[in-house]
DNA sequence: GTGATTGATGAGAGCGCTTGCTGACGGGCG
DNA sequence: CGCCCGTCAGCAAGCGCTCTCATCAATCAC
């Protein structure tokens, strides 16, 4: 690459070329480009008189300011990015909960920038190839870290001085972590709550389904758990992976637990898709939900056409991102200080899927 | 609001204040600033040792160009706006197709902000309130209109000189408009395929099932009639909207044919969630597919759980946005001359769904 | 009436970088 | 040897804005 030619010419001298300045309204408005900027930034010491003649020329030459320069001279940017890492896609969860942010920050006057970035657990912090949005000085001023993220990123983006916030319930930590700039749901509290509604319903032989090979699903696995040994309930779980696919994994998983003619009387299953698969083997063995099994599974208030029926822990993604949003925005203004977690609740949502217990249910089998 | 207090005191003089700047660099390379520069920017009349001290030096520095300074002075930015116009949400379509758009982006040195707005087709472009992305001047260089889009927007941005590529599938349109800064998924053409491999398949009666009131489902329907009539069969389409619900659109439309004992022995349904509802209701007037009745729907490559057998016009999102990037890149670069329209292909995914007409099946209904 | 205080304004420096221009240097050639 | 010209480094002018500081007017206390 060579340098540009000469090409400008006679440079405009003092005529501006054709954009709008903070400079035209001055000149407009017959004040200093100092005056406009007080005007413009909402400063109250201006003479009412100067003010509204700049808010004049500001209308009539449809001023906006340069953001670009504004930025540069102010050292920040309105910007907050979206960081969505270790995924494949921007699966259903996700996207509510970018929507989340996004409308919290425009309400508040921040743009969103989305980005996405892969990097494996093990690699120690000074030898990750961090993503070109956390490694280009001046873009964004915050990270939300949202996907699935292991502390070497963390431990990076410390090292490094960058602000963030992140999405605890995908954080995969081996020591606990201090909760701070992070944004949890609650989704032990709901498992909880699922596990007692199915045992007040009469239910005793609850299956949890499951992969607990990931800290999510483990968090769930051992909410349910907990509450099944409070009343003296042997927790029965399938918690290994027989497929990658969670539909295909609650399919098989039951399926595993009916062929062996075990006792069960309910499924709480790690997730929606997962739910759907059970109940998919539950049909396949000729038992009825919610006739012959409760069913329970989990859900992001997502819009389900028709069918959705599924009884389910449930939260609200948007609001997950509304938090991480305003976290987000607090660590901006804050001056960097810490903040405490923010927890959003889950909900026990009851659907079609779930009935009280009667004994001979377990005639069918 | 006042202006803030004097509290810089004796403001560092020729001391860097801990950041590092191309000064800094040049500082230690023991060159000017410029030639710092343009080693950075990879202008190649630089000599060879000037341009090693100095990468020597950017290297021990880490110093990395501040992206403020760099737009303000070159008056541009590597910021791409996606804008989701008129969704409630980002639904899973829309993910991928900004997947698709940051995927590119990424890999070309930009970064994708995500914004949505709101507005109404009949307001006037002077009168319409545009979304603070737009108005932001300096923030984003070039918008992808995604979502659902009016004239009035895209007149009000060319009036403004604002640069941007829209998703045409969703533009609705009164006037044809020039197939300009445009990309498009040829969802006609994979209707078109379906509807003749249903014909080949011996099927006669195939009824089309989808609200013609939207402009993208009456794309498809008149990809449907046209090849109807080229093979002198009459179209039957079920094109009033039953609901709100995609799902539950399918399901009454299907149900209202089949009520009314019409000869059905195929459905083509606008999408993926109607071709589900059509099937519900299949199934509950007795019908087995693909035994009984063939069923085509819509899809955009989403990686769906294992019950997926719906034979299905598909697109490939992701694509769709890698070339809705890809287009507004080359606005940027292009100097801002007009591109021509971009159009992805659809396929004919067959699954499970489809089986050749045999005439008994008439008999079962 | 005088000096002190307060308040509003304009002037101007400076943010970090790009880039046009100037001029030093050296090699080729007459 | 001198001249010309191409090469390449440094200088410095800006980009549009913010914000400090000096200035000046008006107000107030006594």
């Amino acid at each position: 690459m060579r340098r540009h030619s000469a090409n400008s010419g006679q440079a405009a001298t003092e005529t501006e070329n054709g954009r709008v300045t903070i400079k035209s309204v001055a000149r407009r408005a017959g004040v200093s480009i100092g005056t406009v900027s007080r005007v413009i930034n909402g400063f109250t010491d201006v003479n009412a008189e100067l003010r509204t003649r700049v808010e004049k020329a500001v209308r009539e030459l449809d001023y906006r300011p340069n953001l670009r320069a504004q930025s540069f001279v102010r050292d920040k940017s309105p910007i907050i990015s979206f960081l969505l890492s270790n995924r494949g896609g921007l699966n259903p969860f996700h996207s509510l909960i970018l929507q989340g942010v996004e409308d919290y920050c425009a309400n508040h006057g921040y743009f969103v920038l989305f980005a996405r970035c892969q990097y494996a657990p093990g690699t120690r912090p000074s030898e990750l190839r961090l993503p070109t949005v956390l490694l280009t000085n001046g873009l964004a001023d915050c990270v939300i870290a949202a996907g699935v993220n292991h502390e070497n990123l963390l431990k990076m983006m410390d090292q490094r001085d960058l602000r963030y916030v992140v999405l605890a319930n995908n954080l995969v930590t081996q020591e606990p972590r201090e909760p701070l700039n992070q944004v949890r749901f609650d989704d032990a509290g709901g498992y909880s709550e699922a596990t007692r509604y199915l045992i007040q319903l009469g239910h005793r032989d609850i299956w949890f389904v499951g992969d607990t090979s990931l800290q999510w699903f483990r968090n769930r696995y051992e909410a349910y758990v907990q509450v099944m040994h409070e009343n003296n309930l042997e927790p029965r779980a399938q918690t290994v992976a027989l497929s990658d696919d969670l539909f295909e994994n609650g399919r098989a998983s039951v399926d595993m637990i009916l062929e062996r003619e075990a006792p069960l009387s309910a499924v709480l299953s790690c997730a929606g898709e997962s739910a759907e698969g059970a109940m998919e083997a539950l049909r396949e063995h000729g038992r009825e939900v919610p006739r012959d099994a409760s069913v329970i599974g989990f859900d992001y208030m997502i819009v389900r056409s028709g069918l959705w029926k599924l009884t389910s822990v449930s939260v609200d993604a948007v609001e997950v991102g509304r938090q991480l949003g305003r976290l987000a925005i607090e660590r901006l203004t804050s001056n960097g200080k810490p903040l405490s977690e923010a927890v959003v609740p889950t909900t026990l949502i009851k659907r079609g899927t779930c009935r009280p217990f009667r004994s001979n249910e377990q005639m069918v089998l």
